[in-house]
DNA sequence: ACTTTTAGACTGACCAGTCAGAACAAAGGA
DNA sequence: TCCTTTGTTCTGACTGGTCAGTCTAAAAGT
């Protein structure tokens, strides 16, 4: 599929067909009518229905497949096979495969960012310093990317392609992650811990990049090692380092 | 096209059809026969012909829509279009799209480490220290990512995904790469510049990291900013940082 | 009673790859 | 200088498989 220019397929936007019950939809561009997905925002919960167990399951095949082999080569017959459902689930679940993908990186993304505001803040009210903080974000991300290396996979893939039509999804959720490890740097050049020369935003993306490639790499070409480890060889890359200037 | 999977098309690969002039393929799995690519090796040179030019116009069209749409979701007609060819040219240059793909790749990133390697070599002859070496290191490659942030993006959505047909050359050419950041680290470990503890592998991968994702950040976000500006700050992360260890 | 899932046939656009011939270049030949 | 020949490179209409998305009637869940 050509993902980038919409296609207008089947029969003509079902057009004029009876709008069939319940024709809310009010989100995404233009939805149609029939049985269709009711709401985008409840991912996985809702009032108590299979659909969350559903979509789950479909986001599950989803991010796996799409890992190993890119958006477009994977149809949606897979997806549908892989999660164990029909087909015609998928769209009675999500409008459509953009919205599949748009609302799974989505939920996918947003759980890192608060993986990683979570490990900052447990660092901080422990008492430790904003390098710990920074400290235990990586230890948080690590541990994340092992928990999902496909959504990472995809994150990695698709974050700097302009033109896609979920860029804006992706960007709003960078920014949630890039300003969590921003405030925390933030943070340390006014307490006096980091060099006020800093550069924040670039040194954030350069950290966050660290850990991202790091961690694919050793689950791609060093599995065996432990996240311990890995984490040890980052931190005393960090420790020695993002802190105050050296005389010279 | 699911790529990966190879779909067998059209008229039954060329059943018995004369086999035309010049039919002296000897590479890639299975040629077909016809007017065909001849070898895969000269990307861009060879006797004298057209060929050259015409793969760089590929190679050039290819690179740039790939990055932004993704390797499926790029037709062979919108590569023959933006190159300013006839389709039919595309593949009298070159077997199949996954083979321009994979030339591409080859040809673009043994660009990469050869550059790297450069630098390496130039600060080191010059009388620098082995982190000199590294700094310059870092700044070739913002260097060549500012010149080529497509391909750069291209290797970065491709790297870490298992399963697809051009990983072996995406592998050997991420060896190289690799190889030339290990081997200065090596050498500053030898030297006494860097800690015997250092994690080789794993610290060259970070810093890998690190310089792409942080060029890739600074043209996607932050494009106004100077190369200077952005390897000074990746600069001073990397200075007060890959030295000795510090007592603590 | 209402929501969700099923199986799968169907549609229409789409696209990788093919092929027969046209355009082009180099090297004589008159 | 102007053909003719021979091999190379390019062209674009065409073929046949593929796939997103639709639809239906009935079954399953809650």
């Amino acid at each position: 599929m050509r993902t980038e220019r919409p296609r207008r397929h089947g029969g003509g936007a079902t057009s004029g067909a009876a709008p069939g019950p319940g024709a809310r939809a009010a989100e995404h561009g233009a939805h149609k009518a029939g049985p269709e997905p009711r709401d985008a925002a409840p991912a996985v919960s809702g009032p108590g229905l299979r659909r969350g167990a559903t979509r789950r399951k479909l986001f599950d095949a989803a991010v796996t497949l799409i890992a190993e082999q890119g958006f477009s080569a994977t149809t949606v017959d897979e997806i549908a096979e892989r999660a164990g459902v029909a087909k015609g689930t998928v769209y009675y679940n999500f409008a459509s495969k953009n919205v599949l993908y748009e609302e799974l990186l989505r939920d996918g993304v947003d759980l890192l960012a608060t993986s990683l505001q979570e490990a900052a803040d447990r660092a901080v009210h422990a008492g430790g310093t904003r390098v710990d903080a920074l400290d235990a974000m990586i230890r948080a991300g690590l541990d994340f990317i092992a928990g999902s290396p496909s959504l990472t996979q995809l994150y990695v893939a698709e974050l700097w392609r302009t033109n896609r039509v979920w860029q804006p999804t992706l960007q709003s959720v960078r920014g949630r992650a890039v300003a969590v490890v921003e405030s925390v740097l933030r943070d340390a050049v006014a307490v006096g811990e980091l060099s006020e020369e800093l550069d924040i935003p670039l040194t954030a993306s350069a950290l966050l990049g660290m850990v991202l490639v790091a961690a694919l790499d050793w689950l791609s070409f060093q599995p065996h090692r432990s996240v311990e480890d890995v984490h040890a060889s980052l931190s005393r890359l960090l420790q020695g380092r993002v802190s105050p200037v050296r005389p010279g």
